[in-house]
DNA sequence: GCTATCATCTTAATGCATTAAGATATATGA
DNA sequence: TCATATATCTTAATGCATTAAGATGATAGC
């Protein structure tokens, strides 16, 4: 005996396809005695309701959503933001009754998946730039995260703004300021953008940030000198102190430190630590994102809370609501004992 | 203009959909003239091959493998041994070109997925029960890993006879011991499991685990008491904390921490410190696992290396492979500072 | 008693593709 | 030259379900 289906189901209890099909999505379409007998009837004969994947081709849509990273799962799954990211989106799609389909933004291909899911929601420019041309003529729904795509939906917060405020809440008009965490394409290892630097083309939000910096440093007269700043491929540890100890170690020393990232900010203070810098006395540091390790820390940073679990929910939300507006959520200033 | 299709295609091209098909699928069934014409006119039509979702019902097969983590997917990726585990099913799905569906071990409901994968690799016990007996019935592929499902595929370590040979290696005659880190059905928080045991009856590893220590301490003459076997909700630094704790404050004091996990052996050696005990000469330490972070830490711990990723890869392979058979990996004891 | 309405069920078209088996035409070998 | 093999393409059945429109009988209203 092959495996149960509508029809078998059907012709097993002399009924039509469309009344087994209408006992499992539209009750009203037939009596409750007759409906009933159809329920046991597929519990006994092994039949648990009709085939998502046919349901998903008849019906065009399947009830899966997934969520690009910009890079690899692995990197992804250690960045705290990130991950509190994905938390969001997943608590949102299981209130909707979504399921949740990672992918990694390192691939090369999406229509492997395009053809199950009802759209994507792509957190962060993906690594690999073929995605992004790929998501541009997409024929499903596309919300974007922390960068824009023309004529796409997307949640965002205000990063210019948010760094302009950061940066105007500790700076002062005799300061050097360095900034870390800029975030270039194809440079693999942390190194000072330089004079004739690689622009990142596609408006990453490490490169709103940084514009916010900027306008907050020519508010006070002041300017940023080369080599005060530093790209990091990512948000780690290692990459962030070997920025850290290059700006340091510069003369004149910075003063204020304004980072990409508080995981980056967190490594920049441990390496001043090292370096026998006191905080805040001889440097003030700067975060963004917002995340709980800060909180443990001691100074604890100055940072733009940004609620990245939120975020998630919200981006999971406006995809399901169809809207085709571009959201800012709000974000927070928090004053830290770092500045 | 609606989307095109097969058929739309082969319209417009003056040949069967049969035709189309064998462009995309058996490159051998037809002239390579018509089939370059095909593909070009593909091209200009928008067209960007069959529909997946299509394929995937006629076919029965999607390449979409899901993978089902014991918790929540918050915990699991906050975990490093789980995080180790999916980097490895990521990679070997990557080269098999297959895609990865994470689901939640609390959810409740398998079948909204089901007919979209070719399968389940099932890691560790699902924490709501309700999915074990799903999985039991479930008539797609299902491979488990750190625990077993009866007829189903498995991909394991020997977990008793590694937690006996690190035992072995550790203990001495005369030891007081303590275990920690066992794995309990519903029990909240961090507790003794005290002499009338809710014993996890889902065959877990901390339990196949604990069989091996005890072997060892069988073979040594020595017994656990009844206050030194310590439960944990889960391996995180504040339930570690607390068991070990109580139970280094136990008289006799343990002289031997067997642990269920490295995360808890970790712990359990900041508050050994924070104690003043002396590790390894007032206390020995030993953990599971194998995670970097012990390599960093000091005293570094002697730990049972089972080295996840591959045992990601492996499950993933055996998933694909098609063989029913219940594989162990090898594992590695490598003895630290900590004894 | 007759018609309009309603509840209940069926028919049949449809979504998008795969694939075994059949149909042509062309090339091959003796 | 004729029969056979080969290359190339088509036919039609199939996978599993949804849904608008039609059929049937029962109920209600007048």
């Amino acid at each position: 005996m092959s495996k149960p289906t509508l029809k078998s189901v059907a012709k097993a209890l002399g009924v039509s396809t469309a009344t087994i099909s209408n006992a499992f999505n539209r009750p009203d379409q037939l009596s409750v005695a007759l409906r009933e007998k159809i329920l046991t009837a597929c519990a006994t004969l092994g039949y648990d309701g009709p085939n998502k994947a046919a349901q998903s081709l008849r019906k065009g849509s399947s009830g899966i959503v997934a969520v690009i990273l910009s890079d690899s799962l692995e990197y992804m799954v250690s960045d705290p933001v990130a991950s509190q990211f994905l938390q969001g989106v997943a608590r949102e799609l299981e209130r909707q009754q979504k399921h949740l389909l990672l992918f990694s933004g390192n691939s090369t291909n999406l229509d492997t998946i395009t053809d199950f899911v009802d759209g994507f929601i792509c957190y962060g420019a993906p690594r690999n730039l073929a995605l992004i041309e790929q998501l541009r003529h997409c024929k499903k729904r596309v919300l974007t995260v922390d960068f824009d795509l023309p004529g796409r939906p997307s949640v965002n917060i205000d990063n210019e703004q948010a760094a302009y405020d950061s940066a105007m809440a500790v700076l002062k008009p005799d300061d050097i300021v360095a900034v870390l965490g800029l975030r270039l394409i194809d440079a693999p290892d942390s190194q000072p953008v330089g004079s004739a630097p690689m622009w990142d083309n596609q408006s990453s939000v490490s490169h709103r940030r940084l514009d916010g910096y900027q306008r907050a440093m020519e508010a006070l007269g002041l300017t940023l000198g080369t080599d005060y700043l530093w790209h990091t491929p990512e948000s780690n540890q290692e990459y962030a102190a070997k920025a850290a100890k290059a700006v340091l170690n510069q003369v004149p020393q910075p003063s204020v430190l304004l980072c990409m990232s508080d995981l980056i900010a967190l490594s920049a203070m441990r390496v001043a630590l090292q370096l026998g810098i006191r905080i805040p006395e001889q440097l003030r540091v700067v975060g963004f994102d917002g995340i709980e390790e800060t909180l443990r820390y001691h100074p604890t940073l100055t940072s733009v809370w940004q609620f990245s679990d939120r975020k998630g929910e919200a981006a999971a939300r406006a995809f399901q609501s169809g809207v085709d507006s571009c959201q800012l959520l709000p974000y927070e200033l928090r004053l830290g004992e770092s500045s």
